[in-house]
DNA sequence: CATGAATGAGATTTCATTCAT
DNA sequence: GATGAATGAAATCTCATTCAT
């Protein structure tokens, strides 16, 4: 085959892909993973449930594909995110990492609930997998080592901070998740902000 | 019939009753909500599949049944724990409450999970439904209200007190959940409350 | 449960069992192991798809007892022959022998054929399965050490002897089972008997 | 279009064709016949499905051309044999017959099991096809009758001798074809030719 | 002609639910 | 009321075949 017509082919392959991941996307936030069908993804995506076999090993494979995608989409924000503050001081850093976060699950509000579906029956079977929220904490970790390091944080429960973080991050999700309530990203980063550096009591 | 033998027919059916939520209970966390099966039920709770229709109009109502006997399980220690501290101060009484919560994420772990993963699902089908988070968060948003009134709070942002709370909380115990690291409760409890009074900033 | 009732219960199930493994059978024989349909046989026995598989595991079980009952069915007939003749000498031993297995194929043409298929097959697959071939020779071998043993057969060459009787018992069948020939069993039977002990050549 | 290059463009035609052959019996002769698949044909052959289609109307027939590939060349190879012995008496000939098939399954064992399956198989489909075993048993009716004119075999029963060679034939193939046993060719052959002439029985 | 992505009919299998005993 | 065999709708997955490039 000429090399013309293959990169064509390869682009085709791509689009249809992307069609697939993206039809998942919509059947799998619409009705979660253990309800969304092979076929209405098909249908979706404009495709025979043949091909989503061509792409995709089986139904699992495909949920597979569609979670790594979304998390690679949003740790790549974060590391951009983190990249572009990379000489700033703690706080502006945490900021940067919250504010992305919290923006991100904001527009994806409906996968995210199919990740953290997913993510507990995923451990039941395989507790060594990759979960969105482990690779999160592993950038909170990082991220809390140099407030530590700056002196900005308390040295004593730090262990612990990761987790909270992660845990009030998700939480807003939820809330944002299951109201109607707009979520205004900024404020709610603020708010986030205030609350991590001084925690809920009064000055005293 | 007398009353002595419909007293002890009450008794059988509710031994029964609570055979089958055991059953359901261990099935569930063993596989998850949408992979338990009936069948598998039936067999741990020594009846048969019929029996479960005899009590259940279907597996939904079941698993309601379960995560309902769960909320109210958690919720009434949490409003003991609460009742006896009535006439505390504000910070006595949050101890109270995290401690609780703590102890029943650790006691609970699996169904936990059920119970989260089911509220997402049971989020996409039916948006009103009760929720033991919300339930809790609840309970947080009144002790929180005290908090603020006993000035022990700060009064802005106090609305994403709770949220912030919960999701401590609830991060907390899924980290437990998939690690295999042991909690220790009264540890976690006192981290956890010097975080939401302090946060994680140093005092200046 | 009471008595009765289980007993009545395990009659019927004994009886789908049956019903199912006729169909099967007949399914089978018509269009071969590798095109005869779960739907078909279901509505060859008279029952549900979900019937088959609350009495075998899967398609291959389903064969697999099928091949055992018909497999168990012509070495019981065998075994029976032999033992009725246990005390007589080796060429009435071995008319019987061959009598039954001939009638039996006779009677069993297309069953037969999809045993060699599925045997042929699931050599493949897995080589330590037990054949019906296989079992038929360890009985011809048996027999033929007797006649070894009495002086009415050569000893050299031996061993392959019950590999030769096979496999002239199973051409015939196959001749049978191609062609629209009635066999008659007795002159056939007779006719192999003169074969194996004097061959085709002419006496000196 | 010269002639020349039509000349090279045939000759492409027939390697790619017999490439497909090659394919095709490795993949046939590795899962059976109604396992086989088409692309793994393809792939095995170095060429795309569609290239398949391009060469066999369809999976029937490249499977129908492969058998005969393999039935011509068994019965060029045997005809070869009689024709070098026409002027030989009928033990010769014989000789020569039973050698080249035994060393011809020796050769193709796992086509030869194929070939037995698909034959069944297409017995019940279409009964009128040639199949390899009846062309054999035409050649040995053949030479029988030669045998019998020389007045070298019994006249009675000689209407069965091909049907029983033939079996024995076959069975010592398959007792090849599931042990691990290396067959010697020539003895082999020796032993079946003494029990074709002389049955098992001793002489009197 | 060759290619290989797309097709979709068709098969297997699962399991919540029903209902005769 | 309890039982458990039967049901059958629904879902997944396979793979021979087609056809636009």
């Amino acid at each position: 085959m000429n090399p013309a017509s293959k990169r064509l082919r390869d682009r085709l392959r791509e689009a249809t892909r992307a069609a697939i991941l993206d039809a998942a996307q919509a059947e799998f936030s619409a009705h979660g993973f253990s309800s969304g069908r092979m076929e209405e993804i098909a249908r979706r995506a404009g495709v025979s449930v043949g091909t989503l076999y061509n792409y995709y090993e089986d139904r699992g494979a495909l949920l597979e594909a569609l979670l790594e995608r979304h998390r690679e989409l949003l740790l790549s924000r974060v590391d951009d995110a983190l990249a572009k503050t990379a000489r700033d001081g703690f706080e502006g850093r945490l900021r940067a990492f919250v504010g992305t976060v919290v923006e991100h699950f904001r527009e994806n509000r409906a996968l995210v609930a199919v990740a953290i579906e997913e993510e507990l029956a995923g451990g039941r079977r395989n507790p060594k997998k990759v979960h969105t929220l482990r690779e999160l904490s592993v950038r909170a970790e990082a991220l809390i080592a140099q407030g530590v390091k700056e002196n900005a944080l308390r040295r004593d429960d730090a262990s612990m901070f990761p987790t909270y973080l992660v845990g009030i991050l998700r939480s807003v999700a939820v809330r944002v998740l299951h109201s109607d309530e707009r979520i205004e990203s900024d404020a709610a980063t603020a708010a986030i902000l205030r609350f991590f550096f001084q925690g809920a009591g009064k000055r005293p």
